[in-house]
DNA sequence: GCCAACGTTGGC
DNA sequence: GCCAACGTTGGC
């Protein structure tokens, strides 16, 4: 089961809204990149991302899963991109920061640090499990 | 099909 | 608010 990381503005969507959404979840439209766009086609049903809130907090505050697989973005009128739907798993106990990201060695590596505009990245099973150590920590 | 110009994102 | 990085657009 592959794992990933989503972002958001909280000032447009945030995790409260998510948490909100319960386990009816949410669609998760507008994004408008061929990158993030093959990544969200991969995603498969259970499949568990990081929600990640850029610009404001700049952190990891939760977990959500995937609970419909890619169909098309009706916001998108050229119908070139689509979106999945995700359901909210849980905040995490403590954020994760940017900030501490960057001091682990251990997350060197993450798609996050390299290419911090990409709004929908894959993260591997190691990443995965150091970022919650640090949640619980 | 190349590439310069432009717009957007997001960390600082 | 600035600016670097990146993606997209449009002229040729």
């Amino acid at each position: 089961m592959a794992k990933w990381l989503v972002k958001s503005e909280p000032s447009s969507w945030s995790f409260a809204q998510q948490i909100e959404a319960g386990k009816a979840g949410t669609s998760w439209n507008g994004v408008r990149n061929h990158t993030a766009k093959q990544y969200l086609m991969a995603m498969a049903m259970g499949d568990e991302a990081f929600f990640y809130h850029s610009n404001d907090g700049k952190e990891i505050v939760g977990i959500v899963a995937v609970s419909r697989t890619y169909y098309p973005d009706p916001t998108d009128a050229k119908g070139k991109f689509g979106m999945v739907d995700f359901s909210v798993v849980r905040p995490l106990d403590k954020p994760v920061t940017l900030d501490a990201i960057k001091k682990e060695a251990a997350l060197q590596d993450m798609v996050l640090v390299k290419n911090s505009r990409l709004s929908v990245q894959p993260v591997t099973e190691a990443e995965w499990d150091t970022v919650l150590r640090m949640a619980a920590a």
